[in-house]
RNA sequence: CGGAGUGUGGCUCAGCCUGGUAGAGCACCUCGUUCGGGACGAGGGGGUCGCAGGUUCAAAUCCUGCCACUCCGACCA
């Protein structure tokens, strides 16, 4: 992509309203703009974040075993009157009414929804497990909205809903999700930590929430520091395996975490003083166990073997892309601007061409972009006519993993520049060495 | 929902107290000189000062109401 065919409406000053890093960093990087209170356009730039996160996750959705549909934002408020949750859940949920002055609503969530589907269609054991998942906008009237695409009141969120006959079948769904979820969030660079979560309106008696450390966090967290270590499982884990699975589970749960609702200070004074980390933290997932609390309201019943029919055993899963744009800035960036970890960066690359204009410079910008672009690695080229030090402040700014800094000095010698955004290392090579070394 | 604030060219803000022809920096357009860490000079365009009332000869400025947004707290993916 040319910089001068995109749209990248970067500000060099910080909107007053923004005031942690990651609200800052994506206003100034042109990645979004707020449209009201909590609600967002995602601008290009964001949305190829954006889009690269939901592609992890669904990737590891799928391979999980769980199976992606697509529901709808709005709802009829009779599916909520079935589980009792249109009273029960408040002023958080946005209330519309169509034209024929039927009450409708904006899904905050899609447990209802899901068990409405799975309802009319499944009626046998044999068809389980089950696991659908969306990836799909929600909105939640929040008090208070703040921190940016932190705590949006309209924010896109993966929820999956698992269906199993018994508990045992419902204990392995949720393993499952609990090993795609360290994977998902470990793929993006992110080092998650579950810990032992209050389940909330959800309902539901087993949960985990999956949380990032970062200054900036907004609850409080307490864990032991072996997690910071711990090896994530690799692709090839087999989800089919209920033991392989549930020691993974076991040993990630071995050890003391917890945040600040369910931490127990005592517990946590038995570690010993090095091991003890108590630090801030963002919720990047939360994984729920709640049994029959839809299924048995909805009626939402199997057959098992013996021919009874019993309501299904569910679960829910929620991951925020939207809010993971914002947490892993906030757990990837320095002064200048964003750090993307190469994984979802909305570029891999960028070329700065440091004198524009220039036959020489221009020659080498445009053989390299050529070049990269036939290797499919995805680049951006700054081809404006802006100074050097302009260029570099962008590029610092918005992040991407690998500048090649192509300027006269440089190019005398017949080499440019290739600089890491993540450490600022910087190397002279020839252009076909940079070519190569994106192509690793 | 309690408390505290803010709305003035695209952005950051001054002007308001003490009413009298709407400003600066950045950004934008033109020309020239520049060109390895957000250049310089000259010229130029752009704002019914959040909205509605009121007071006044005169309102960005004073008064009333409303709206929007932000921050702190309680609450939450």
């Amino acid at each position: 992509m040319r910089l001068s065919r995109f749209f990248l409406p970067s500000l060099r000053e910080t909107p007053k309203e923004a005031e942690i890093a990651s609200h800052r960093l994506m206003l100034r990087a042109g990645m979004m703009r707020q449209e009201a209170s909590g609600i967002y356009a995602f601008l290009p730039l964001g949305l190829r974040v954006l889009q690269k996160i939901c592609a992890i996750v669904r990737e590891e959705q799928d391979r999980s075993g769980a199976i992606e549909l697509l529901m709808p934002t709005i709802q009829s408020a009779d599916l909520w009157r079935e589980s009792g949750r249109y009273e029960a859940y408040g002023k958080e949920m946005l209330r519309i009414k169509d034209r024929h002055e039927r009450d409708m609503l904006y899904g905050p969530t899609n447990e209802e929804m899901i068990t409405a589907i799975f309802r009319s269609y499944v009626r046998s054991y044999k068809d389980l497990p089950l696991n659908l998942y969306h990836i799909q906008w929600k909105f939640r009237d929040e008090v208070r909205p703040r921190f940016g695409l932190m705590r949006g009141r309209e924010f896109l969120m993966k929820d999956a809903y698992s269906f199993d006959v018994d508990f045992a079948g419902a204990k392995h769904a949720y393993n499952r999700m609990f090993v795609a979820y360290l994977r998902t969030f470990a793929r993006m660079g992110l080092r998650s930590i579950p810990m032992v979560a209050e389940s909330g309106p959800i309902g539901g008696n087993l949960s985990h929430e999956f949380i990032i450390l970062a200054d900036t966090g907004e609850s409080e967290v307490f864990c032991h520091s072996d997690f910071l270590d711990f090896e994530v499982p690799g692709p090839d884990v087999d989800f089919g395996s209920v033991a392989g699975l549930q020691s993974i589970v076991d040993k990630w749960t071995s050890l003391y975490a917890a945040t600040s609702e369910k931490h127990e200070a005592a517990a946590f004074a038995k570690l010993a003083v090095d091991k003890r980390v108590s630090a801030r933290g963002i919720e990047v997932g939360h994984i729920f166990y709640f049994g029959t609390k839809y299924s048995e309201p909805m009626k939402a019943l199997v057959a098992g073997p013996d021919g009874v029919e019993r309501p299904v055993h569910m679960g829910s899963y929620g991951i925020g892309p939207s809010r993971l744009v914002a947490a892993i800035i906030e757990a990837s960036h320095d002064e200048a601007g964003i750090k993307w970890p190469e994984a979802v960066a909305p570029f891999k690359a960028m070329i700065l061409n440091l004198k524009q204009g220039a036959s020489d410079t221009n020659a080498a910008c445009e053989g390299l972009y050529a070049e990269l672009g036939a290797k499919g690695v995805d680049t951006l080229y700054h081809d404006l006519d802006e100074r050097p030090g302009s260029k570099f402040a962008t590029a610092d700014l918005i992040g991407i993993p690998w500048q090649i800094l192509v300027g006269p000095r440089g190019l005398a010698e017949g080499k440019v520049e290739m600089k890491r955004r993540s450490d600022g290392l910087r190397e002279l090579m020839s252009p076909a060495d940079a070519v190569r070394r994106l192509c690793l």
